[in-house]
DNA sequence: TTTACTTATTAACCTTTTTTATACAAATAT
DNA sequence: ATATTTGTATAAAAAAGGTTAATAAGTAAA
């Protein structure tokens, strides 16, 4: 399992810098990428910048406690689907259904055992697949590493967030995605865009692969497929 | 949070009639249906029958044990997405991680806490919400998701105002919605328009859909089915 | 660094669809 | 029968999206 890299970024919380070391050091022989935080606005600030696909947090830390941590990150749009993982001596029944209430997705007692942190997060992980780098949808295969799009057998090639715009949609077959959707996803909370550069990318993607790849639904958004 | 029905199927299997009674008791009052099952062949059989949303499995059990039914079951292609915990009263490390590989998505110690169980239970619930957007009523679909109707397999398009209108009247069947309640959710309550408006979408949707499928209640308002 | 080229965005304009208003017919209750 | 409420056709208004071309911003090669 060891060795290869996964493309998954886990932010771990804690105050104490032995913990934060040594969940790091396996974390990192399992080939996740790690980051670190020693406080609870650290961990929002560096969850924000690197939207971390799961995160780890301690429930005391100075500033902010882990569930504090929690709530607020729940609360922005980008960290709804986010593994957060609890971590804590306090071994007590009250505070674990606290954490799991918060929005919390697992509860984990110190003292730690890495292997089964390790298997924990790595079951975590199995249930998220939307992230897959290689889709194959009928007659249309896309390669998330490679920026290929192939439509039997023929490759295309397109421009970034032709691509990324593409990629979103086909991630749910037939899920129609909103344009807000569209644009938190694609171009990010903060860029503001007119409300004409969805269609522009859409028809350059219909120029290349074909019209009926992405259907519209009007007042609503569009659909792959 | 308890009393009002979940929709959601559990099945518990566990070779102790206690632990069996104590799960079930709870689980019913959180509003959960819950099967039961003594050893690991039975668990297997009901679980074929009643296709539960969770299995809970005691590692130890006569016959097969919770690890071999978990193999067994992920293995069909049914129970690919099923939760699957493990319950034991073996505290130890390899045991975990191992239940963790076997396909298992969480691992719970004996003895349980019946609350903490059902928050865990709730918490890996929060992740799967695809039956909130599916509506299923006879012979009709309606996805909000996809922003589909389907009618005996056929698949119908409406506009938003014509989906919404419908999906409103359809997220209570047979109660009657008041004109004044279909404008404040269908409009909003900032915005006002003319009497005939409601009528001229009610009409568009029958027109697509069949007569049958909304009835007016003169005087009252409007109701699906 | 400059140049050539690609990509992203915007604005202007066009087309289509959706939504609403109007007018009148039909139905229903009192 | 009459007043009230709802149904229907039509058309206008509004909204949404499509298309094109121009411009800005990046990128890579010379």
């Amino acid at each position: 399992m060891a060795q290869e890299t996964k493309n998954r970024t886990i932010l771990i919380a804690d105050d104490e810098p032995d913990i934060l070391e040594i969940i790091s050091y396996n974390l990192l022989s399992e080939g996740y990428e790690v980051i670190t935080a020693k406080n609870g606005n650290e961990a929002i600030e560096k969850a924000n910048f690197y939207k971390p696909d799961l995160i780890i947090l301690d429930v005391m830390m100075p500033g902010k406690t882990g569930f504090e941590v929690c709530s607020i990150l729940r609360n922005q749009s980008i960290f709804q689907e986010t593994i957060i993982l609890f971590l804590t001596a306090l071994n007590d029944d009250s505070t674990e259904i606290k954490g799991l209430e918060t929005g919390g997705d697992d509860f984990i007692n110190k003292p730690i055992s890495p292997k089964v942190l390790i298997s924990r997060i790595n079951a975590h992980f199995r249930r998220i697949k939307d992230s897959e780098d290689f889709l194959e949808l009928g007659d249309m295969t896309i390669d998330r590493e490679k920026f290929i799009v192939t439509v039997k057998g023929e490759e295309f090639i397109l421009a970034r967030k032709e691509f990324e715009l593409l990629a979103l949609l086909a991630s749910k077959p037939s899920k129609v995605f909103l344009r807000n959707e569209i644009l938190d996803k694609v171009w990010g909370t903060e860029v503001i865009v007119g409300d004409r550069t969805i269609d522009v990318h859409i028809r350059k993607i219909r120029q290349k692969l074909g019209d009926d790849c992405i259907t519209t639904v009007k007042g609503v958004g569009y659909r792959f497929k």
